[in-house]
DNA sequence: CTGAAAGCGCTTACAG
DNA sequence: CTGAAAGCGCTTACAG
């Protein structure tokens, strides 16, 4: 089936293309006969505008481009999720790219969507990624580009993120208010900013109630795995500190410490309560059901979009435009694991 | 920065439009000498050729389009990154676009990749959808398509899946081998294909050994939740039927039936047994760790790409084409639910 | 209110 | 080996 052309329908109705063009566009000086007869013959055969052709036109794809390091992690799947409808509601389409944490894929990644000419690029960068060549490039040809969650300060663009130590020093506050007085912290690499974020917020939250920080109650992961958490359950209950409260770096490993605790039956949280970070799925299934940390990730991608889209119009409309930070707020969700009864 | 074009290189090396491009093509009829400065002028001015003129030219777009109902779904991801990993390895680009199960909405979203003129589509159906006309105009327009994981057989398309008959024989052969009796099976919702397909197997499964099919024993779900689950484990107890088995549609249930088994006290699998389906993440890390089916994402995404890419190839050369139909190995993963001691 | 014309940037059949 | 020309299908400034 050959696909209806502006051109068809200008000789089948014997009027010029412009004015059948005009007339599609609601444009406002076609006669309404002419205009009436046109939408007629262009729903009859199911005429849509050659995209090609009006992308080369108008130099807009209508099409965004989105580099995430992996969208197996429930949290990614959100924000892409936000990202995506967010986009389809403002008619944008979305292109999708995975980096799998690799910085020689980010770049080619990267170059793909620069030739394939997208009108904006959102992007969480992978771990080994910082200030580098790729970057830049998309910053000197001037596109529209935004960075949410893996982000690095380095780069002047728009940016969505959440308040780790914040969000950290309330999980902690969440533990003492429910009457912990001696809490751990099991925490993520070394490298990653969220992890050392996350840290400070467990010494602040410290700090602020008076009780002092030992080291010795920190415990470094070297994965973020279920068994990692299962590994440190072990070592807590062997070193039987008196530890009545611990906070996660992230859920998953949350979750394999509940599990060895299940198993050697301690009881949580009477005798020792526990607070993950990121609201995966598997904290409402657990038993005990897990307390943890909201992040928005819906919401962080409808953010990272709207902070594309206003880049694009200011970029189109040439006039200047700042980059900015949005900062979503997170939630302390209190579920079994930290209230005690 | 304005971007280079041919044009441009033409210009200052004096020559036509038409040798640079046969120049950068690597069309045989060009002299050495013109080449090499076409080439070097080309790489000083980063000219990458305008996709827009190229598509509209070439009447492809190098890029398809992807219809999934949620990537949340840690099956659905493995897909996903599967098809993006084989697509960008073969020079395509995807277009990602969840229906969230609305048939309304996956509506549009085929007639926006359509417009977009993507050069094929692959898509997994929503629970509601089935054989309805926007699926038909994808085929109409002779769009390559190809279908997978939740699929309807009334298109004529070709498809990527699991033969979740025989998946489900084999998760119930393995609670009869562990000695299960009275077997009982939590089923899907009625439209999808392979709700049917498990149940089919379930029933072949009983005939095979000699268990006569009770219907009584079925349960069918409203909602594939964690809620669902915690429901038919509840009625189960409560109607004491004797059941010593259960194969149960997904693991987000299962998780769910388990759950309720725990706060009871049922001893799980040496009360009942408890096998799921998908190999989710969740079903590793709960207590004690379930059963399942293992089925490969990965793999169906990377052959859902390459059945479109047939296709694509098929129908450029004006090929005749034939649908395919690819089913994938599953496996079932033994677990804690279901090795009774 | 209507239309001829230029042009977006490329590709390719054809002539020389 | 090189290039003029047509054309992909649209949009829009301009003339009438």
């Amino acid at each position: 089936m050959r696909e209806a052309t502006l051109k068809e329908i200008a000789n089948r109705l014997g009027i010029s293309i412009t004015t059948v063009s005009k007339a599609l566009k609601n444009y406002p000086d076609v006669s309404d006969k002419t205009r009436k007869a046109v939408t007629a013959l262009a729903e009859e055969l199911h005429f849509t505008p050659n995209s090609f052709a009006v992308n080369l036109r108008t130099k807009e794809s209508k099409t965004i481009g989105l580099i995430i390091p992996e969208v197996v992690h429930h949290f990614f799947s959100g924000v892409v999720n936000g990202i995506i409808a967010e986009a389809e509601k403002n008619g944008y389409l979305v292109i999708m790219l995975q980096s799998n944490e690799s910085l020689e894929l980010e770049k080619k990644q990267v170059a793909l969507l620069i030739n394939k000419r997208v009108d904006g690029i959102i992007m969480s960068l992978s771990n080994e990624s910082n200030n580098d060549a790729h970057i830049k490039s998309i910053l000197e040809k001037e596109i529209p580009f935004v960075q949410f969650d893996k982000i690095s300060k380095l780069i002047p663009s728009s940016k969505v993120i959440i308040d780790d130590q914040k969000a950290a020093m309330e999980a902690v506050q969440h533990l003492i208010d429910m009457g912990c007085k001696k809490i751990a912290h099991i925490r993520g690499l070394d490298n990653p900013q969220n992890s050392i974020d996350r840290f400070i917020g467990y010494k602040k939250a410290l700090e602020k109630n008076g009780i002092p920080f030992d080291s010795s109650l920190v415990y470094s992961c070297k994965s973020i795995t279920f068994e990692q958490g299962v590994e440190f359950a072990k070592q807590i209950l062997e070193e039987d500190k008196g530890i009545d409260g611990i906070f996660v770096i992230t859920d998953l490993v949350a979750v394999g410490v509940l599990a060895h605790f299940n198993e050697k039956g301690i009881q949580v949280p009477n005798q020792i309560a526990v607070i993950g970070f990121s609201n995966w799925l598997v904290s409402q299934v657990i038993t005990p059901k897990l307390s943890t940390v909201d992040q928005p990730s819906y919401e962080m991608g409808v953010a990272a979009f709207n902070l594309l889209l206003e880049e694009m119009i200011c970029r189109k409309e040439q006039k200047p435009f700042e980059a900015k930070t949005v900062a979503l707020e997170t939630a302390i969700i209190a579920r079994e694991s930290t209230l005690k009864k």
